[in-house]
DNA sequence: CCCTGGCTGTTACAGTGTAACGATCTCTGT
DNA sequence: ACAGAGATCGTTACACTGTAACAGCCAGGG
């Protein structure tokens, strides 16, 4: 593996449950564009593409869903591409699949695709926050070396409701 | 399949990659009939058989695999009837969903289905093993508590190489 | 007896993902 | 510039996963 230095100064906080949008993905493509230059990779044009339909969404998108936003009368771009598109973004960490969801998002931090993240998806508005515990990561080194277990891939993903969702409801619902 | 002989006395709380099968059916089928009698619900055959089958494999099973298994010359299970059977196994924790497969397999513990377990999923052999540590737990609701998001449901699933499957590899191939 | 509610069977369909083949493109070495 | 190797992409076809809708069946209660 490679140096990942591009990542910012998290210890394990967030920003908040989604980025910007424009913002981040400008900031996703610089990230891409430096990595292929780095590992002499091709960035081409479908890579990028899709890489800015799921960085622009901030919800976890389908992969059939980014063919119909990548294809316009005329011009088709079918699944499968999508599929490979995302094949190479989720194995240089530019994007993760929320296996829950069968969707991808884009990757809020600069760690790399063997790393362990931790996933909120709000079951009210969809929306997906990443973080990073090196709490969780470490109980979880524990647990596996205890088990001898070598781990290669973790998918860590909570499903329940979002601070911001919570207030919404509770304005206009009952306690239970 | 084979006995995992060589998975040996563990000072935490798994009792090996898989359980021994037959053993283990008996046993979850037991549970399962307590339960029903408890809360009123009706373990019907259809379920009950689900349950069989997918505890006899010791290895995540596909819904379609299921109904393929349950289907006989002249009566033929349909893949809807097996997801309804495995959605009532699953809501009262008698199975799992492995989310990153898209398969089922039989709960090991008798925690309730909003429990948090890690499972352990090995890529060379395909078993699964599911393990609960209070302190991956904790860890987590630190964080969860931290985001100030509710949970419903967990999903920890870890791919990697069982210890089982690593002794086997070692033999044959030079380290990394 | 009828009615209600839960379970199952059946069909149909939507969504997810991959295999295979050929065309196109890029990057090399000559 | 040219040819060859390897990666990428378009296209078709197909397998797998999951759900909606409706009909038949079976048990329990008025």
């Amino acid at each position: 593996m490679d140096e990942h230095g591009a990542c910012g100064p998290h210890d394990h906080a967030h920003d908040g449950p989604v980025a910007p949008g424009p913002a981040r993905t400008a900031d996703l493509v610089a990230r891409a564009e430096r990595l292929a230059q780095d590992r002499g990779l091709q960035f081409t044009a479908l890579r990028r593409r899709t890489l800015e339909v799921v960085a622009e969404e901030g919800r976890p998108l389908g992969a059939y869903d980014i063919a119909e936003r990548l294809s316009a009368p005329g011009k088709r771009v079918a699944a499968v591409s999508v599929y490979r598109a995302l094949d190479f973004l989720t194995e240089h960490g530019l994007v993760h699949r929320i296996a829950s969801r069968n969707a991808f998002v884009p990757c809020e931090h600069g760690h790399g695709a063997g790393e362990s993240a931790v996933f909120l998806i709000c079951r009210r508005c969809g929306s997906v926050d990443e973080t990073i515990s090196t709490e969780i990561e470490r109980s979880l080194d524990r647990t596996l070396a205890q088990a001898g277990f070598k781990p290669a891939s973790r998918i860590v993903e909570i499903e329940g409701e979002c601070e911001a969702c919570q207030g919404r409801h509770e304005a206009s619902l009952p306690p239970d």
